[in-house]
DNA sequence: TCTGACAGGATTGTCGGACAATCATGGAGA
DNA sequence: TCTCCATGATTGTCCGACAATCCTGTCAGA
């Protein structure tokens, strides 16, 4: 997703906005005028359009006709339909990975690694961070760029959900004993087994998620 | 996808350009350029833009920076890895849908005679509807939006194919006897077999696709 | 002849301004 | 209190302009 766009203003003001929400600096559910960005970035309004259409694309924003965009927020029930979604993709993208990550395990046992000691030094930005690449990691070898794709878009939906697990840890780290679940069926060439407890850690994540309070949801 | 949207500008003209795709006045990999498209529609260049963003969004045009987009056509490799994605897809869609279907299978039996009748009387477009609604069906019942979206945007993405599939029918006509098989397991409530037989039936289409001459494919 | 640099044309990217279309809000009147 | 409408805010669309970029054909030099 995400063209690189060498540096052109479109991709400056979507860059803009993405860091924004990473660092909640754009609520969830909130508006974003276009008049607004234009003069506050001092570019034009077609510009800042362009960028929200973009960024609408992605997941990132919602776009609704003659309301203009907000910061996109799902309802809890669309929090279950996008894991559902999210669960199907990732049991595919370990199945079609297992061969390669089989035959060649090291970027996968350095992350896991990577996991192990952040859980263990209760470093939350890290593992936030490994976690995400260990997830990535398997459409990559996939090497299904649509697959990848998809699920970059699925990860962009809920953005600020990411945010605000920041705040309770220990429920996150213990979702880190299905990691290692993971990898060992792919260590023993179980696709069936490492289908199943990938499903089982994404839907893990989905009821994660639901226990946060309705204040982070819409509807 | 595509927002009703009442009837605007936008709207028209990114209907013309679906429409244009469909009955292959716009051949796929074909340029398409602003100006022209703006004066032939006596509309602005920046309706046209927007048009064209939204088609791109919905994976029925592929944008390049600076070049503009073109009617979208995959290789052979990217067929694949979209058919591996859609097929994933669509047998989550028959697991979620398969308890509702089972106690109310009146439309998917609609849907499955018409298919017979199409078959029985060579009537391919009849089939190609019918086809697609069936498709459908699984993922509006399964109740997942977001899911009907994906898989929606999927078949966009190879709208081009459908057209082209209609040249050689007794293949396509072939694909039937899956369906049936589909509905059978979904009816004896067996989750499994019938994942199965729409993957199956998946990959099926996939072969039939990759059969064509390599002109319908990019790269 | 072949290769590479360059010029020119074509097309996209961005800008600014303008006005119509639509939505949201709050007040007037029933 | 509720409904309807005026009003302001915002988006949708148009226009015209120019810079930025890409593509192509040409020409000089090896």
């Amino acid at each position: 997703m995400s063209e690189p766009d060498s540096i052109s203003t479109v991709h400056r003001i979507a860059e803009a906005v993405t860091e924004a929400v990473r660092d909640g600096r754009l609520a969830p559910g909130q508006r974003l005028t276009e008049a607004d960005f234009a003069s506050r970035h001092g570019v034009s309004r077609s510009s800042v359009r362009e960028a929200f259409r973009r960024l609408t694309a992605d997941g990132l924003l919602a776009f609704e006709p003659n309301r203009g965009v907000t910061v996109r927020i799902l309802s809890r029930r669309e929090i279950d339909n996008l894991f559902a979604v999210r669960g199907a993709l990732e049991a595919l993208a370990v199945r079609l990975s297992l061969p390669a990550l089989k035959a060649a395990p090291e970027r996968l046992l350095a992350l896991l690694a990577e996991m192990d000691r952040a859980v263990a030094d209760n470093d939350m930005p890290a593992f936030s961070t490994a976690n995400a690449a260990f997830h990535a990691l398997f459409a990559e070898v996939a090497d299904n760029p649509l697959l990848s794709e998809t699920l970059t878009r699925l990860s962009n939906s809920i953005y600020w959900l990411q945010f605000r697990m920041l705040v309770d840890r220990r429920q996150v780290f213990d979702s880190h004993a299905e990691h290692r679940r993971i990898v060992e069926a792919i260590l023993a060439g179980d696709a069936a087994a490492a289908e199943e407890a990938m499903r089982t850690h994404v839907d893990g994540s989905r009821k994660l998620v639901q226990q946060l309070p309705d204040s982070h949801f819409a509807g």
